[in-house]
DNA sequence: GCGAATGGCGAGACCGGGCTCTCGAGCCCG
DNA sequence: CGGGCTCGAGAGCCCGGTCTCGCCATTCGC
């Protein structure tokens, strides 16, 4: 295939070949002020004889509006974040807008890069999913809006950071599930994975000082799960419950050591995809049964699960909706629309659902 | 919180600031030409007082580069497709590149405009999972190229396209897995699911037709399958395969049918993730087990079929490495690299891996 | 000691559009 | 028949950078 690249035509050289001054191409095909149908007529013919194509970032230098959002996720690859960057995209493109997305991997610098390589972009808005943990982590999202470009938070919400943020309830999400193993007459429930906190402080207090200092998700699902043990007056015991780095090959010798206390874990929460497969994997491995000999409950539900043998109850989060829903909200921005009230209203907490299935037994006794 | 937003400081403002001419402040915010220690440090402090940032639009203007890449998939809240864009994400950031991600919801027209957003929008390059079926519905991409945009071809080649095209070797994984299927002894082997054509051809040539005038991966698998079938000498049987609309009810549907007929398929090839779920739904609706009753190998492999009763036998995509070899070979491109040799170099073929577990057995008798 | 080479800096053109403003032509009306 | 309007179209500035070119000053060479 020999390609014959040739300069794009520009709306000067349109201009010449319809025989009518720069301007009035400009706006038979910018689409406003007043052009005569003769003349419109012929500009059209030549524009569409040159394959002519308005250069958008042109457009957007004299407009100062590039009909462009971007997002910043931690992972893209990750289906829950690619399940929330698809309603963004589904959303914001059926409103004209293109987005530029940004894999942070987790890390505060590159969100920081990636907030900046957004700003000089000159992206309309942001949705970002981030990392920052505070007020003092989250200088470059207020930098954002000084100057102004609108931010909505999606998934994690940043304490103390009063911006709309779209998330669903972590705690309660948490505590529903644990709860519901409590009521299958559980006592002995393991929280699979916490904060990637280091070391595994003993005293309850301690645990949740170190959450609250770190992601929000992972702190609130934490305090969910703390929560359902006191509403059913059980004991704090650090031993069930495993914080730090969250990969698949912790959890499952994590597990496997819940499994092997003499008071042994009867039930599971875990708070990811990861922690489910790596606390399924440990369950085999010490020739366990789900549900007769330990009970589990995951986050994310996934098609998968459902296939399982037997079928997980899943904690189902709206992915695209969440997505979706941040990019209203921010478009709503963009377009002018007030922000939130205060006390608390900047929050768009979306419903999950608890896939019951058959992963929950009473304990066997 | 009150966010004073100003207008963002340009660099003649920052000139000023400094005392200094708006070139010199260019030089040195730019990193070209030469600005003396004195000025330049002027320059910078004056920058830093205002918090500068370049407008990258302006820059792209006038270099002609906007560091942007585009990438086009059917959809980006699939997990092989958000692997693959993580995957270019990662390689082109890695050399200053942003990309720019559009889904089509694997529709023609919805590519076609995404093709126009990404060249309106000055991209440097694109890469596309095209939906296109031959060179008549290629235009678009040969368009791109005509105006100077290197475009490289990921997951999916167009047949008679010659452009670079990274990808597997759909025909010969699913060769391997239906051949291993075969060699566990089985002679009735289904295909799920095929390319999404109306009708269910009885002639296995009909049937390879109309696959050709579909999409290419669906087509190499279906083909793929057909050679392991003709290697064993087995005969086609058109009642084994499932074509048309590729949704998980209608798999089950299927596979209920096939494990329904007088000579019932006693083994699976699925050639996506949602093919796999259906079939194992189906299977346990009729009552079957796996690999007991039916053995089964699938697309895909993912975290949850390793951790699935009995683990499954799975083909893996180097999803992450499809996309960083893809924004290799465009970036190279970009840079001015000749092209590919003709004569089916353009096709840069990735490894697959039959990752064997124990969803295949020999059939029960 | 004076012309020339060199170095440092800034004026201004340019990228490709948006948009304002002016100017000219045509029409209506008194 | 001329004045006032309206309407249509094009000249020209702007957006915020890059980059060429030329000016001025210093220094070098003979």
């Amino acid at each position: 295939m020999t390609v014959e690249r040739s300069a794009p035509p520009t709306i000067s050289e349109v201009a010449a070949e319809a025989g009518v001054g720069r301007a009035t191409a400009a706006r038979t095909l910018g689409g406003y002020g007043y052009v005569s149908p003769e003349l419109r007529s012929r500009v059209l013919a030549a524009a569409e004889r040159l394959g002519y194509r308005a250069n958008a970032l042109a457009r957007s230098m004299s407009t100062g509006v590039s009909h462009t959002l971007g997002v910043i996720v931690a992972d893209i690859g990750n289906p829950f974040f690619a399940g929330v960057v698809r309603g963004i995209s589904d959303a914001s493109r059926a409103r004209g807008f293109d987005t530029i997305v940004l894999s942070t991997h987790e890390s505060l610098d590159e969100e920081i890069a990636a907030m900046h390589v957004l700003i000089d972009k000159q992206v309309d808005g942001i949705v970002v999913a981030s990392a920052a943990l505070g007020p003092k982590t989250s200088a470059h999202i207020a930098e954002a809006w000084s100057r102004g470009i609108p931010v909505v938070l999606v998934d994690r919400a940043v304490p103390g950071l009063e911006l709309d943020a779209v998330v669903i309830d972590n705690r309660e999400a948490a505590r529903e599930a644990v709860t519901a193993l409590i009521a299958a007459g559980h006592r002995r429930v393991g929280f699979v994975w916490g904060p990637p906190i280091a070391g595994r402080p003993d005293r309850r207090r301690d645990l949740v000082d170190a959450a609250a200092r770190n992601l929000w998700t992972d702190g609130e699902r934490l305090r969910g799960y703390l929560d359902a043990l006191d509403d059913a007056g059980l004991p704090f015991d650090a031993d069930l419950v495993m914080v730090g780095e969250k990969t698949e090959e912790r959890a499952i010798a994590e597990v496997e050591r819940m499994l092997g206390l003499d008071d042994r874990v009867t039930a599971l929460f875990c708070t990811e995809t990861d922690a489910v497969t790596g606390a399924l994997r440990a369950i085999r491995a010490t020739g366990f049964r789900v549900p007769a000999d330990v009970s589990l409950i995951g986050f994310d539900d996934s098609s998968w699960a459902a296939v399982m043998e037997p079928p997980l109850t899943m904690i189902e989060q709206p992915m695209l909706a969440l997505g979706t829903r941040a990019a209203e909200v921010l478009l709503a921005l963009i377009d002018g629309a007030p922000r939130s009230q205060p006390d608390g209203a900047f929050r768009h907490t979306l419903d999950t659902r608890l896939v019951e299935r058959s992963s929950v037994a009473p304990p066997s006794a």
